[in-house]
RNA sequence: GGUUUCGUGGCCGAGUGGCUAGGCAGUGGUCUGCAAAACCAUCUACAGCGGUUCGAAUCCGCUCGAAACCUCCA
């Protein structure tokens, strides 16, 4: 099946056609959030960079099979001299229930990305829910030969397993130099070398989550869940594995490892990993604490925020950039973006009420074709949405009586539409929460409004629009009457 | 220090050898009782210095600046 999709690999560092391994089917891994913390702004860009990947691949006509993991073990690490901030109380407190921790988090995320209007994936699978299949990957890589157990704990020989398969490959590394460069830390003397990194690991007694293996009491290296998972409900080659850039190294490339070590292959074909959102051009992340919670994006309560920003407009902002460029917050942005995205609806509901001409002014088919080359290019949402506006021009146009559409172009336009914005991009105006009689009541009062202006009584008609203004109710004149909506 | 990436107009953000990206903001106009919206027109650019080329924001080199990774992180 050819595809005209082109997708950039990291593997090889160039974009590449697209071709799914099994005919119409497609298998993807995207790395997940850890649930202990709220969901903020740089997990909606994975989220939703992916999320538009499993919509224009279903758009395709291609059946896919999403994955996108909860990581809920492996990160109870114990961080010596901690004050006593509100994250190290947290803390303490998922040491004494995690999973409760876990299911708050989760469900916190559920909401979030349900908010910004993503997909639920496939399959969710928990690294907890996996113990076994880690296990037994484990077992696998020590019956290869590629790892080794030290008092308990299991790790992966990465001089070993270089002399076979060449380790960095994905994050562009060799070996000396990554042996060069890596720090020496606390508690690593087990290893044989620095650069190896644990598959298992013993629990330490105040370890709460910890599972019975053939090694030790202990719990899965951190690595080893994502590629557990990713085999056994995508194959032990799929077709895309993704994730933030962050994860490159030594997540990925651990997988990589890992993925050659148990099964002697690749876990995945194409690699994609989406850049950060940085805060005054610094990443945005939990351990800088710098970041926005979704939650106060949606509600404004955060210092940072001057007004309150919702789900469509986040998600469209994420959009308005390519997912491979770094995307720096600000105030100004987003309200840049909410601007551009009401101009994108109010389009739409004019095209919705145009009437047709005999024959269009304007061609229709090359920007059809415009918009397919956008998003076949590596996913380019910002030309597509370029594009979009550009058909945003003509319907305003049209409305205005400056072009001419065709009934048949208008169903095209339409289609067009609610094919890219709603479909592919997952674009949805909020639901309008008036009701026929609040509508009713809104016709009684433009109709009192316009007898005023017939009588040319202006203070009347001022003082009516005026004040439904202060209501957020904004009153347009147009040359066929006049038309209201709602301002958030 | 090593690896990688990047520096675009008032702001955000595409493009990557010759052709207007786009959004937001600004200015002038059309329309309107006045507005708003919309449309038309228009102003601010490719970090700096060299080189390659008929031609460079785009390729190469250097300088300056920034970021990510090398340690859990989307």
């Amino acid at each position: 099946m050819a595809l005209d999709l082109k997708i950039y690999n990291t593997l090889s560092r160039k974009k590449e056609i697209f071709t799914p391994i099994h005919q119409n089917h497609v298998g993807m891994y995207v790395c997940g959030p850890t649930v202990y913390g709220d969901p903020h702004l740089g997990h909606a860009r994975p989220a939703i960079t992916f999320d538009v990947v499993f919509r224009y691949l279903q758009h395709l006509g291609l059946k896919v099979r999403y994955v996108r993991n909860i990581t809920d073990a492996g990160h109870l690490v114990d961080d010596a001299d901690q004050g006593e901030d509100k994250i190290a109380k947290k803390a303490r407190l998922e040491k004494l229930e995690p999973m409760e921790v876990v299911q708050h988090y989760t469900i916190k995320y559920h909401k979030a990305m349900e908010a910004l209007n993503c997909l639920a994936p496939s399959i969710e699978p928990t690294a907890t829910g996996h113990i076994i299949e880690q296990i037994e990957m484990v077992k696998k890589i020590v019956k290869n030969g590629y790892a080794y157990e030290v008092d308990g704990s299991v790790y992966l020989d990465v001089n070993k397993y270089n002399e076979d398969f060449p380790y960095g490959k994905l994050s562009g590394r060799n070996l000396e130099d990554t042996l060069e460069n890596t720090r020496t830390l606390e508690g690593q003397n087990e290893k044989k070398s620095p650069v190896d990194f644990a598959i298992w690991k013993k629990a330490t007694p105040e370890h709460i989550m910890r599972w019975p293996s053939p090694w030790s009491d202990g719990f899965p290296g951190w690595h080893l869940e994502c590629s557990a998972m990713s085999s056994k409900y995508l194959g032990h080659t799929f077709d895309i594995h993704g994730g933030g850039m962050d994860l490159v190294f030594p997540h990925h490339e651990a997988e990589v490892a890992q993925s050659n070590a148990c099964n002697q292959c690749d876990p995945a074909k194409y690699w994609m990993h989406n850049n950060m959102i940085t805060i005054n051009g610094q990443k945005m992340g939990k351990s800088l604490g710098n970041f926005i919670n979704l939650e106060e994006f949606f509600s404004g309560q955060h210092e940072l925020l001057e007004k309150d920003y919702a789900p469509m407009t986040v998600r469209f902002f994420i959009l308005q950039a390519h997912y491979r460029s770094p995307l720096d917050f600000s105030n100004d942005a987003l309200q840049a973006a909410e601007k551009g995205l009401n101009k994108l609806f109010k389009a739409q509901k004019t095209l919705a009420e145009l009437n047709p001409s005999k024959d269009s002014s304007v061609e229709i088919k090359p920007i059809q074709n415009d918009c397919y080359h956008a998003i076949n290019d590596d996913f380019n949402t910002p030309i597509l949405i370029a594009h979009l506006f550009e058909i945003v021009r003509i319907v305003n146009s049209t409305k205005a009586g400056d072009e001419r559409l065709s009934a048949e172009d208008i169903d095209v336009l339409k289609h067009l539409f609610t094919t890219f914005v709603n479909t592919i991009l997952g674009l949805k105006k909020e639901e309008e929460k008036n009701n026929d009689l609040s509508k009713e009541m809104m016709e009684l009062i433009l109709q009192i409004r316009s007898q005023a202006k017939g009588n040319k009584d202006w203070a009347t008609a001022d003082l009516i629009r005026d004040e439904l203004k202060k209501l957020n109710i904004e009153v347009r004149d147009g040359a066929e009457g006049s038309t209201w909506e709602i301002n958030n």
